[in-house]
Order: C-alpha cells, then structure tokens, then sequence
DNA sequence: CTGTTAGCGCTTTCAT
DNA sequence: ATGAAAGCGCTAACAG
C-alpha cells in the first residue's frame, strides 16, 4: 500500500502542528523541565501519532552520544542454551530501554575480545556482551576500553564477570551419584580453554578428593564425536569409571552412543549426568538426568552488569547460583558395586 | 591499559595530518574523482592508523541515508539450522560490506512481519531478512514499505521470497521409502502455519498421489512432545504406515520415543526420516537418516536478495535447490510387506 | 590538489 | 510557553 519511503522527521510533525521543531522534540521527549500549553501538547501528540513517527535513532544517538544499543557475541553454535541466555538478556534489555543486536563468532574462526572494540568506537552500540571469549592467559590484562561484560565467562580483570556457579552444578552431581554408592566418577568435557569448562573441571577435582572420590577428567571435541571418542578411550582403560559427568549436551550424544557400541548398560553400569538441560534427554532411549542451570537470570544479569558499566555505576562480579536444579532421569542408578554387595 | 575514551575524530586526525578533514575523508574513503599528492596522501593514512581510526558509522550513516546494516529476524527456535543459515547470511554479507544484527523472536510472542518496520523507521539498518513470520492469509497484500526479503517463508507478495526445494525433499523422501515397497507414507510435522510445513505438506499430497501411496500428514507440536503425540495417535489408528517423514528435529526425538514405547521396532516395523540434518542423528540408538538442505544457501541468497532489493535492483523469487541430499543411516530399511512377500 | 560550505535529523542551552 | 541557534561527526558539492 504505501510506498518505500523515509519517515516523518521531526521538522515534518513540527510544520503540521505549526510550532518549531525543537518544541516537538521536547513534547515527545516529555521533558519534566518544561510546560507546554496542553493544547499545543495535543495537536504535536495528535500531528506525532497520525504520520506514525518514528525519531531517528541515528541522529539522536549522534547528539546525544548514545546510542541505546548493546551487542551481544555469541559463539555459533548448535547448543541449544545459548537460545535460553538470549531470551533472558533480551527481556530485561528490552525492560531497560536498550536494544540488543546479536552478533555470532563463527567457532572456525575466533576473535579475540578486543576485535569487537570496533562495534563502540564506530559508535554502532554502547557496550559490549561478550559469551564467545575463551579462557584468557593470564598476562592479558589490557583494558578493552570500552563498557563490556563477560558472560559465562571470566575475562582478565575482575568487575567484569557474570557467571553462574558451576561448582555447585559439579557439586550436585558428585553428591547425587556419591549418595548412591559411585567411588570413581568422570568428567566427559570441552576443552578447558572454555572458562566453564575449567571451572567444572577445578572443581570436580576438588569435590572429589574432598568425597574420597576418584576422579577422572577427559577433555574432547565440543561434538558427539568427542564424545564418543573420548568415552571409547575411557572404557579402554583399566579401572573404568561407573558414573560419568558429561559438559555438552552434543557430547551427550557420542558418549551414549559409544556406551551402547561397547555394550556398556546404562544406567546398569554407567550412569550418566549432563550438564546441558535439554527437552529431546527425556525422549533417548534411556532418559537423560541433568542439571538445569539458570541461564535466562545469567542473561537479564549480564544486561544489568553492562548496562550498570555503561553508566559508570561502580560494578562488581556476579555469581548466578538460582535457580538449579538436578532433573532427575532414567540414567542414573546406584553403583555397580554397592549393588552386588546388597 | 587505555582508558575508556572516545574514539578520534576526522577533524582530529586532520589536525595531526595538518590538512582540513574533508580532505581526510576523500583519502579515507578512497575518492577515486579526485588526486591526491602521494605525500599528503602518506601523511593522512599514518595519521589514521596511528590512532586507529574507526569512523563514526552513525554520522556516516546519517549523512549518506544509508546505514550499511541489515537486520536478521529469526525464530527463538532450539532447532540448530537457523545457525547454518546464519552463517551463510553473515558470510555473504561481509563479503557485500554490510553488518548483520541478529534479532530473537520470542517464540511466545510471535509479531507480524510489519512489527519490525521500526527497526528501518527508526534508520537502525536498511533492509529486513524475515525468517519468522507464519504463513500470511492471502488477503494480507499491504507492502510493508521498506526493503525486505522473507527467508525460508513466502511473504504475501512474490519478488520478497528466497525460499528452498521444500518439493524435492519430499520427493527425494518418497522416491527413497517408495523405492524400498512403502506404499503407505506419514508425514508428522509443525502446524501448516508456517509456510515450509505447508509446501511440504502440499508436495507429499500431491507426490504421492502420482506414486500411489497412501499419505497420512498429521500437523502437531513443534517439540520432542509433538512428535510423540502425533505418533503415539498414528499408531492407534487402524492400517498404520509403513514409513515417515518427520518435519523438525524436536519432533524426531519424540517419534522414536513413541515409536519405542509402543514397540515399533524401527527400521523392521517403522521407517523414519527427518527433514532437518544434524550430527546427533548419528549418534541415535538406531542412526536416523535425514535429508540435508542447503542452509548456508539460503542465508547468503536471501543477502544478495535483500540488497538487490535496497539498492532498487530488479529482483524476483529465488528457490534455492542445491546442494540437497539424503543422507542414509539405518533408519530405513523395506517395506514389512514386501519383505515377508519375499 | 585541497579548503569551504552546507546539511543529514536530532537535542539542548539560551533567549524571549 | 515557545523559538532560535549551535553542533554531534561525517560526506559531497563546489570553489579556488
């Protein structure tokens, strides 16, 4: 019906209700400041909403030296949680008045954290939610200059942290299978470069040892082929473990089928925790059990994070611990061992 | 290390260069009209990547009425393949010189496609790449007026639409389970709302009636629970099929579950095949063979389309046929009766 | 070959 | 209670 054509600009709504165009931005801003005689108010408001104007977010960004956007880099993925922090982030921007862009790290080629600079100093957004950075060295402890947020992540300073507790997920998983009788336990995951990763992986080693328990860690691929490869290395061995942590719902994948291509029962001789929550776990063969994590609060926390470095507020880490749950499934049961002692 | 500051200006790197700052941005912009002396020309350019000039793409985009930017509307789906579409979109557009934002569409809160007119309006971004409108009544013929393209959806006007072969994968499905002696076919998939589901649909109508096979569509849920819902009631119906076609991933999980809680031994009893490929079905119980579409295709047509359509090129429909392939696993095998009759 | 000028659409201080 | 004017950082005629 109407044809491709520019908005209405503030000149154009000022000239209809005939007042000057720096009245009508003060209308439509409702500057507290100042009055305006409500009949004045009425024909800019009516003038304003009949050509359906829309300010420019461009030139207004420009004189006011913001511009209301925050991108959020994301690793291109196929995990499904990613989707979950997004819905949060989005929400709670939207709530505050900005507006969220996403941008996806293609995971063939990643960037270092300070390649997304460029997105503020071309002024395109306001800050920066970074989810795609992996583990820092320790040495990197460069500024990056401008308002950013590590998300799931732990960059090189301090203050700019939100993350959720990942200990606590390993916690709730050794206590579930230690409960029920498991001595040698696994953890099946990504390579530690990724931040969670290391940080379940630190405390898998330390909750062990604090339980008696025997722990064995087994980087691989983020892939159900990882999975599978590093699960079939993990029933080569001697000692095999009888309940195993897995980080990544596509390992879950390989690890099952690797399982079941060795005959290994589940969960009659393995039982099987992830640390991704997913619908299709309930549907598998053999359900499933996982940890639910709080992903949407980590989105709406991450905004509120940039948004507070955004405007100088004084920031400091976040640690995300509610809500978590253990989603209790098929593939887990007691071990093997403690079993045949019955 | 560097603090927080704004990024220099033109008139800044001018000033360092000592020539005025248009002249700063014919160099920069490589204004091939005009001359430069090659030791001004020198001066400028060190100037600039001295300090690492970033221009300001706000006030370039406000004075060139363009913003060099095009916004994605994609689904909140877990499905994976909106990420490989993704890829091929962000690929081709880096390589055409624009930027990508991605926006999330709460799958919840679904809004029609002239929701997003803002985003032009308000001069965010030129063109709009819509991935999630449901299927348009037809009377819904209103322009939206500002560039846009329907991607993997046909919007209610032709010359807007870059969509794939939904036709040839029904075919490739029934040319494969036809050829094994199915002569009676399911297809489980979304609601015909959305626009792939509905040509789908209306292609295995149609195919199978020239192949005389007996077709039963049933639209469900589109989740793991849809799938078992719509196969669990297939399954009590009288003259059950022989093979299906499964829509989306999601469902897929819960057909087999269903499948297995009823005792339909697949491939013996029930073939299956889904229509979205990914690396998990591999890795299944029974390995489940799918047909995989050009995704990253699509994402890099449906670009080149929607700048055709901001630089007012001349521009029509565009179906993006290959490459498409089935991919076999062991989720296929003959017909029951054709095996007995053996 | 380079500088001057105007202006993209908006906000904001200062007048009136 | 409203208008005038300046300016955000950049590009693009047009001068010179």
């Amino acid at each position: 019906m109407t044809a491709q054509q520019r908005g209405a600009r503030l000149v154009d709504i000022a000239a209809a209700a005939g007042v000057h165009h720096s009245t009508v931005s003060r209308v439509l801003n409702g500057d507290p400041a100042q009055s305006v005689r409500p009949e004045t108010y009425e024909r800019i408001m009516r003038a304003a909403r009949q050509v359906g104007y829309r300010p420019n977010a461009l030139a207004r960004a420009l004189k006011r030296s913001r511009t209301g956007a925050i991108v959020f880099v994301i690793p291109m993925l196929r995990n499904p949680i990613w989707s979950i922090v997004q819905r949060g982030a989005l929400q709670r921007a939207a709530e505050r008045g900005y507006f969220v862009m996403m941008i996806e790290e293609p995971t063939e080629d990643p960037r270092p954290p300070a390649h997304y600079r460029y997105l503020i100093d071309e002024m395109r957004a306001d800050g920066l939610l970074l989810a795609t950075a992996e583990r820092m060295p320790e040495h990197t402890r460069d500024e990056l200059g401008v308002p950013h947020v590590y998300v799931n992540r732990r960059g090189p300073r301090p203050g700019h942290n939100v993350v959720m507790d990942e200990a606590g997920a390993v916690r709730m998983f050794l206590d579930h299978v230690a409960g029920l009788g498991h001595r040698h336990v696994a953890l099946i995951d990504c390579s530690p470069i990724w931040d969670t990763v290391y940080r379940r992986t630190m405390a898998a080693r330390r909750l062990s040892t604090a339980r008696g328990i025997t722990l064995t860690v087994r980087h691989t691929l983020t892939s159900e082929e990882g999975g599978w490869e590093a699960t079939t290395k993990l029933l080569r061995g001697g000692n095999v473990p009888t309940a195993c942590g897995v980080g990544n719902l596509n390992q879950v994948f390989g690890v099952l089928g690797a399982l079941r291509e060795a005959g290994v029962r589940v969960p009659e001789d393995m039982s099987v925790v992830s640390f991704d929550e997913d619908a299709c776990l309930a549907y598998l063969d053999v359900p499933v059990t996982s940890i639910q994590m709080p992903l949407a609060e980590l989105g709406a926390a991450a905004v509120d994070a940039l948004i507070a470095r955004i405007e100088r507020t004084p920031a400091t880490d976040v640690l995300i611990r509610e809500p978590m749950t253990l989603v209790p499934r098929a593939s887990v049961a007691a071990a093997p061992a403690v079993r045949s002692g019955h």
